[in-house]
DNA sequence: TGGAGTCCCGGGAGCGCTCCCGGGACCGCT
DNA sequence: AGCGGTCCCGGGAGCGCTCCCGGGACTCCA
């Protein structure tokens, strides 16, 4: 039998708004009043009734984060459980529950669009991992729900959280063409993302910058997998390479261990640095120099960017761009101390 | 503005009540009426609010998937990775919402059960990875909410979906036995957890059907995370094993890593059977033999189970196990197609 | 012809909450 | 004494839906 604001009332001997105003914190209640009606909450473990609360306020309380079915690595990829970290933590604190949609395929994701768009139990939702023109972000606009990006958008009615991707891909060529490489390629993430493009044109401006020349076939692009950073290294490996910029640590994994079975050395033969951050120093041979982005905080601003939206009921598109820092190993052919330069 | 029941039937010349009808698939709806409500329904892409109807109907349709913080590998580990795809697939085949309750301490576990349990806004949990005698576990109990975990739990009045843990190690471990192995170590679960104990008694019984004894500091216990793995085979190889049995995937690359680093080899030195199945050969060197468990298997059933009891209203405590099966590749010993032995 | 049964449909009631309004008690000031 | 202001508190209305009940129309059979 499920306790109501009416019975918690009867119970303190007040009235059920009076309960209704100590539960919301709000004022006209004496302090009397206030205590007694705390104590019998407390005494019977009564919690209100979050359906009631939201067909009212049409507030649940509950965000959505949607990754879409592109993303097939979703948890090989470091990446994203940082993310869901920073997410879940904030949305915690904030006591807001978190909703998952993820998909297994592009027909079951049309398939549910209408189902998270318009679900009525969400306030808002954080969408990452978008391609370009991505059809979910256009069905979110025209139904105005309230959400933020992951990732630079390619509208500039959304707001968004992002990392600086392009001065961090930047700052890795630059470091790269200081090392005096003379065959530098790339390794980049997809073109049909606004990261993709960032880092790309990251890239390219450094090497501009310093009078370098692309030659053709020196960008290979990659899909984020370790796969494809194996596969873009050895294509890169037949260009005669000696520096690689790769546009992700996980790529980066891939494209190592490609060095090791062309039984090149890094960074003696190849120099490589590489975009994230996600991996510390032990986990790959050798130690990743990388342009480190906060990956967790990203997680946390999107659910409080969302949360201010909400709370201010206010839909101008906002944004926040998080620095990033290029973290210095050796696999740039930096002397580490301890390691082997 | 928000469309409503009402709206929708006043378009289509109605009542609230027969739209209603509409919607919910009911009788008592003549063919015509039924498809002009349909039409209008898809015209103005009403969609019925969901907060009014868990009010009325105490179903939110969403589940939530609780990961106690114990879990600190969980983006880590593969397993939760692949349950969640099984999870959030059979939700949403399920038209279900699944809402993900991760923690960062303890503490924060503690705090936000109250919030979890008595949401109102969940209409069951599937909780995992617990711990033996879980305070969360005593709390749904006690405020008898709908659940089922995944793992055996150690009380017999719980509903869950588990794997044949024990006669898997047994396997693994006759099947190191088969090989003539004559010092064999474990790398078991944490004995905290029921995973743990199973393997660990399916590890015994084999020791003892075959007249083996298990000599002191023959079994050294992990915590599913490859660090844990390294440490333990290091800890093993100090005592002269030559074949170990490794109860989790994860704790097997560290532990096939800590051979590499003594400058063993596998199977050469040391022949090694893991469990989990959550690798593809190519992943590890050499290729694991594995008790293969059906994780996505697992976490699918998960939701039909809980689903099942919340549409029959019926408790009762559940049950399905899901056989394991031995994936034989050859760090074991084993001769492989086209690998060295 | 009339009563029972079936098929449709509409409207009242109510889920548990929040918001709004009004009223009583008490204060201080003119 | 009268009035405005503040502090408390209670109850009505209503959020959008589902469930239940009752009534009209039509059919079938005695």
């Amino acid at each position: 039998m499920r306790l109501t604001l009416e019975k918690i009332g009867e119970l303190a001997g007040v009235s059920r708004s009076t309960v209704s105003r100590v539960i919301n914190d709000q004022r006209d209640v004496s302090e009397e009043v206030r205590t007694r009606v705390l104590e019998t909450i407390e005494r019977t473990g009564y919690r209100p009734n979050q359906a009631a609360r939201t067909l009212v306020s049409s507030r649940s309380q509950v965000l959505g984060l949607v990754i879409p079915s592109s993303v097939h690595n979703l948890f090989a990829d470091p990446y994203f459980g940082r993310l869901i970290q920073g997410i879940t933590k904030a949305a915690n604190r904030a006591e807001q529950t978190l909703s998952l949609f993820l998909f297994e395929d592009e027909r079951e994701e049309l398939d549910l669009y209408p189902r998270v768009i318009a679900n009525g139990l969400l306030d808002g939702l954080i969408v990452t991992a978008t391609k370009m023109a991505d059809p979910l972000v256009q069905r979110l606009l025209d139904d105005d729900t309230n959400f933020v990006m992951i990732g630079r958008p390619d509208s500039n009615r959304i707001s968004f959280v992002n990392v600086e991707n392009e001065s961090g891909a930047r700052m890795a060529t630059l470091h790269l063409l200081g090392h005096g490489a003379a065959n530098i390629g790339a390794i980049l993430p997809p073109s049909s993302t606004t990261t993709g493009i960032d880092r790309r044109s990251g890239f390219l401006s450094a090497m501009n910058e310093s009078g370098r020349a692309v030659p053709e076939g020196a960008i290979v692009e990659g899909d984020f997998t370790e796969e494809s950073g194996y596969e873009g290294m050895s294509r890169l490996i037949s260009q005669g390479v000696d520096a690689v910029f790769c546009g992700s640590d996980t790529m980066a994994m891939g494209a190592l261990q490609a060095l090791i079975d062309a039984g090149l050395h890094c960074p003696g033969d190849v120099r490589v640095v590489s975009f994230d951050g996600l991996f510390d120093p032990r986990q790959t041979d050798p130690p990743l120099t990388t342009v480190s982005q906060p990956v967790r905080q990203t997680g946390e601003e999107a659910v409080n960017m969302l949360l201010e939206i909400l709370n201010d009921g206010d839909s101008t598109p906002r944004s926040r761009i998080f620095p990033t820092e290029l973290t210095i190993r050796s696999s740039c052919g930096c002397p580490e101390p301890g390691g082997s330069v």
